[in-house]
DNA sequence: CACCATGTTCCTTG
DNA sequence: CCAAGGAACATGGT
């Protein structure tokens, strides 16, 4: 689940269902997702803490906790990975396959579950250090983003999937952002003009935005066993549209026609990542 | 069996 | 120092 949207879209369910709730057990069942802490060290720095607030930087979960004496308030970041969920369900229901974690709130359990173990949880947040602008951040100025992307000989891709530059695009929503700013991927990052990047952080905000508010708007089952498109997890009824060819413009689209021109979408390889790009409207 | 997958990190090579 | 490419991580879908 793990772009800058899906998270935006996982912190908005869980905040409400979190906040001001008490974190009465921990149970970690990989001792992996909560690396480099052990299993023992992340159970004991949690346990009894209230959580205080559920906010989201870049592709990060970021959750304050208040230790039981109010004494000092702790930070605890989680990554989804490629495959990681969070939900609430019932004490009582019967667990999912590759649960990691488990936090008992009393009634219900909060359960981080994610197959392939790329993402995890972590004590503190040093992760956010080195993350570069928040592209949905309204302070961040024209200069910025065009000093971030002079210079670099890289792909543009490439460069959008850096985290370091800017934070929280990932593999489709780099390829759909190009598209809708109607610039090659290949392109050199330091040979867009100023109208280029201008039109591309437009293009970025709009692309992340439309993702939010479709993902805010589907009345997603997050704790379901995902029957759906695998970003977000749809119960989709026979006969309905894909998700996902509703609303990807390129991505996953290779050699069918663009929605805009009706040129031909291509796929093609950078930064060893699959990428999408129309070969009529991009350039 | 082969290949692909929303991410990040580490390592090697140039 | 930068950049590029590959492998690794672990599991599931087609």
């Amino acid at each position: 689940m793990p772009e800058l949207p899906e998270v935006e879209i996982l912190v908005r369910y869980l905040r409400p269902l979190l906040v001001g709730r008490r974190i009465r057990s921990v149970v970690v069942l990989r001792a992996k997702a909560v690396r480099p802490s052990t299993a023992g060290e992340f159970a004991d720095a949690v346990r009894g803490a209230e959580i205080r607030a559920v906010e989201r930087r870049a592709k990060y979960l970021r959750f304050e906790l208040a230790a039981v004496g109010g004494a000092g308030v702790r930070v605890l970041l989680g990554h989804l990975g490629m495959t990681g969920r969070m939900y609430l369900q019932a004490q009582d229901h019967p667990r999912a396959r590759h649960v990691s974690v488990v936090f008992g709130l009393g009634e219900d359990d909060w359960v981080y579950e994610d197959p392939r173990q790329f993402g995890g949880m972590r004590l503190g947040e040093d992760r956010l250090q080195d993350l570069g602008l928040e592209p949905l951040e309204e302070s961040t100025t024209e200069a910025e983003w065009a000093a971030r992307l002079a210079g670099s000989r890289q792909p543009i891709k490439v460069r959008l999937m850096d985290q370091s530059v800017i934070a929280g695009l990932g593999n489709i929503y780099a390829s759909e952002a190009l598209h809708e700013a109607g610039i090659a991927p290949h392109r050199e990052a330091r040979s867009l003009k100023g109208e280029e990047v201008r039109r591309l952080r437009r293009a970025i905000r709009e692309v992340l935005e439309a993702a939010i508010r479709t993902g805010s708007s589907a009345g997603l089952d997050f704790a379901g066993r995902g029957m759906g498109d695998g970003l977000f997890y749809f119960g989709r009824s026979p006969g309905a549209l894909d998700p996902v060819e509703e609303r990807f413009r390129v991505y996953d689209r290779e050699g069918q026609a663009c929605r805009r021109c009706s040129g031909r979408i291509v796929r093609s390889v950078l930064g060893g990542r699959s990428t999408y790009s129309c070969q009529g409207c991009q350039r």
